[in-house]
Formats: structure tokens, C-alpha cells, sequence
DNA sequence: ACCTTACGACAACACCGTTGACCTGTTAAA
DNA sequence: TTTAACAGGTCAACGGTGTTGTCGTAAGGT
């Protein structure tokens, strides 16, 4: 097969396609990204997209080796859209909350788009970019390295991870999503206090608080027990091993 | 088609198949974690269990109307087993530990049916077992109700989403999978300190932990919060009665 | 003994990712 | 200006997938 994908330097890109389309990397990414957000994540498919791109299927392979090459792709197009809204204060703490919770709006915004990207590591420009960025906020913020890879990898997975779930939650079929609302009502709330204390006993909150998402909570509850570590090795700093025989 | 998939009411289950096995649910739902088990997340699809079973694929329709149904059923029988799993010993935050990376681990062991289960509140009868057992650990603890609900939700969200997202890692197809993890290892270790100085500046960290998962850090995050949270709490409790043991 | 019907088997459908072969137009070099 | 190389398009095919309409048959209930 020789080497079916081109190195981007080599592209010459001449023919349009049979209907009239000139193929780049950019138009299939953005045309995909424009496909699972019309019509969900499972309509994205080598196929799909060729006939939404005017190509035959084949002719995608000139671009990606296969279609998770696509996949990766499109995850780091998202990472870049999600750090150029960005803005950093200077305050390690506030800065972190605040793209962690663009990061969650980013995936809620594509829900489709954010399911499907979530667990994979591109190596692609835009998340290099990220990672280099968080990491300096926390080094920055003085926690050693060790510990400010461990924060960012925590901080990192658990924004994906609420945004897949979150996103998976928005992109159920609309009948299921009132169904699994009105369960807290009808189901939990009703169930008696003599077999279901706790739950019987919570009923108002949790009806209230389990709609919601709970990334924001979840969120500054890691950020504040960051700030408690961040605070033990500073003391520990400044008085170096009180007493230890 | 009237209804092809028969209440288990009227079931009358008697022809065995034409390799001799006689079909039921249970027998299904187990040989599908077994066929997980032994071959990968990738091996189960509703063929390869027809073929598993000694039936055809087609009369797998006649429990499940789809295979999204085969994978619930499979989640809601792990539920059942990990809690069945777990002791608590009455120490609030060991046994949240605890729990939640039991949790963690069954959703690791049967990654397809912990991705397709992850968003949904079923409201059967583990699931409200389970809520209303940690709810009962939470306010033991001394969390009010307001607090113990919030973190109840974030606690659980952040088990699934986890549990999710690190399946999904799993489920890739091997190739991918080993290409993630050389990523870290080709890519990210290489960038030079001028253009990336806390890349460089960490990239032993880097390699050691991202390819593991962040979830028992995440979750010792949250229960280190958590339990900060709660001696306010009780300080603020104390104060306005002095003498109080 | 007879209906009824649960349920297994079969064949077919529409889709999927991927590949090898072929062809064609552009482009760089001679 | 001619020409040879080749990027990049198309086509056909392979082996996989979930799912369904149809049919036959054996096990119940009456």
C-alpha cells in the first residue's frame, strides 16, 4: 500500500471531488464536529461523513490512517475552542475553577462530540498547549512537581470525565431524560421513612440537587483540598521537620 | 412482530437450542460477563454470544429487545455484586474509600456495560440500597442533610464518571491503547524545556502517572475535603455551647 | 387430542471500517 | 514544452455488526 496518508507538507490538494468539493484536514474535522452536533455521535461514521462531504468514504484515508486518527483530531480542535476562551487572573486557585468550568460548558456545548473524545491523549498542538498551561498554574501556585502532576492529572480527568457524563446525560432521547427526572419524585421521594431512613430524611434535598450536575461541587471540592495540601507544604517549608528523631 | 421479546411471566423456556443449551436470561447475562472477561471488552457483541451460547444470534431478541437492554441488565447485576462486596467498619471516610474504589474496579472489570450505565438512574432496588446506605454513612458521620446530599451527589457522579471514563481507555482497540500510552512517552517527554519548561520540568512525574488512573487521587481529594468540611462543621457546632463533650 | 403460542432457526437487510486496484489531473523538473 | 511522478480521487469488495420478518416445532393448558 506504500503509505496511504500524506505528510501534510507533501499535500499537493488539486482535484476537487466528484461534487465539486476540495477536501482538507480542516473541512472533514469541522464538518464532522457539524455532523455530531446535528445528529449525535452515532451518526458519525467514515461513511456518513463522506456522503455529508460530498467524497467517497475512501478518500478520507488520504487523511487519517483510520477513524479514530479522525476521532483525535476532532477532541484537539475542542481543547483548542475551550483554551482561547480562557483568560487567567493570577489566582492559581480561581483560574483553575474557572477553566475547569469551561471545560465542562465546552463538552456540555457538544455533548456528542465530548463523549467520544474524552478518554484519549492526542499528543495534538491544543493539548500540549493545556497541559504545559495548567501544569505552570500549579507549579506557579509553589506545589512541588510530584504533587502538581498528581493535582493535574485528578483535575484534568475529573473536568473530562463530569463533561462525558454530563454530555451523556444531555444526549438521552428526551422521553428518557424526563423519565430518569421524574424518578427522584416519584420513586425516592415517596419511599417510606421506616425502610428508607436516610433517604426518606434527605427526600427534599436530594429532589432538589440531584438535577443538577454536580461538577461545581465536585470541582471546588477538589480545589479546596488542593489549597489544604498547598498550605501543609508550605508550613513544612518554612519550618523544615519540626521533630523527628 | 406483536412483541418479540416475551414477560417473564409467560415464559415457558423449554426447547433447548440446537447445540443442546437451554436459554434463559441469566444464563445470558452471565455468559456475556464471562465472554468479557475471557476475550476483552470487544468481544461482545450479539453475535459472538449467540455463537458462545450455541444459539442463534437472532434468539437473543427473545429476552432483550436490544443490546442495549443486554448491556442494563449487565450493570444492574454488578451493582448488586459490588455491594455484596463491600464491609463497611463504621470509620466514614475508610469506607467511602473503600466503596468507591470498589465501584471503580467492577466498572474497570466490565467496561462496555459501565459506559452504556454510567448516566442513568435505573431507580431498582440496588441502586436505592446503595443511596440510602451511603446517604446513612454520610449523616452518621455528622454531615446535616443539605451537605450530606451534596456530597453524596458529587461522590457518586465522580465514581461513575471515572469508572466511565477509564473503561472507555480500556474498551480502545489494543492498538490505540498502546499508542496512548507512548504519547506520553515519545511525544511529551521530548519537548524541549525553552518552548515547554513545565513539560520538561516534570515529564518524569508525567510518564510515571498519567498512565494510570487518577481516580483513588481524585477520590482521596474529595474525602480529604469532605472530612475538612465536616470539622468546621463541628467547630461551628461547638462554639455557641461551650461545655459539650 | 387439540389449539395456542413461546421460541429457536434461517435468511436477509442495511450499516460499518478498511483495503487494493485503478485512474486522472497537477506539478516539478528536464 | 514535454514528460514522468505521484497526490489524491473513485470503485468494488471483504468481513464484520445489530436487527427483523418469517416459519416450523415442541411444549403447555384445556
Amino acid at each position: 500500500m506504500s503509505e496511504r496518508v500524506v505528510p501534510p507538507a507533501d499535500r499537493r490538494r488539486r482535484r476537487p471531488t466528484k461534487q465539486g468539493v476540495v477536501l482538507s484536514e480542516e473541512l472533514i474535522v469541522s464538518t464532522a464536529l457539524r455532523l455530531i452536533e446535528e445528529h449525535g455521535a452515532d451518526a458519525l461514521s467514515v461513511r456518513r461523513l463522506g456522503r455529508a462531504l460530498g467524497a467517497d468514504p475512501s478518500s478520507l484515508y488520504r487523511y487519517f490512517r483510520h477513524a479514530d486518527d479522525l476521532m483525535l483530531a476532532i477532541a484537539d480542535e475542542l481543547i483548542g475552542r475551550t483554551l482561547r476562551l480562557w483568560r487567567p487572573t493570577g489566582d492559581w486557585q480561581e483560574d483553575l475553577r474557572d477553566l475547569g468550568l469551561k471545560m465542562h460548558a465546552g463538552a456540555l456545548a457538544h455533548p456528542r462530540a465530548a463523549v467520544l473524545s474524552s478518554c484519549r491523549v492526542t499528543g495534538r498542538a491544543h493539548e500540549i498547549q493545556a497541559v504545559e498551561t495548567i501544569l505552570g498554574v500549579l507549579r506557579d501556585a509553589g506545589f512541588p512537581d510530584g504533587e502538581a502532576v498528581r493535582i493535574y492529572h485528578a483535575y484534568v480527568d475529573q473536568a473530562l470525565a463530569f463533561g462525558a457524563l454530563d454530555s451523556a446525560a444531555i444526549a438521552l432521547p428526551r422521553a428518557a431524560r424526563e423519565a430518569e427526572a421524574s424518578v427522584w419524585r416519584a420513586t425516592y421521594a415517596r419511599l417510606p421513612a421506616d425502610t428508607h431512613p436516610h433517604i426518606a430524611g434527605t427526600a427534599r434535598h436530594l429532589v432538589a440537587d440531584m438535577g443538577r450536575s454536580s461538577y461545581p461541587a465536585a470541582l471546588d471540592l477538589l480545589l479546596s483540598a488542593a489549597a489544604a495540601r498547598l498550605q501543609e507544604i508550605r508550613a513544612r517549608q518554612e519550618r523544615p521537620v519540626p521533630d523527628r528523631i
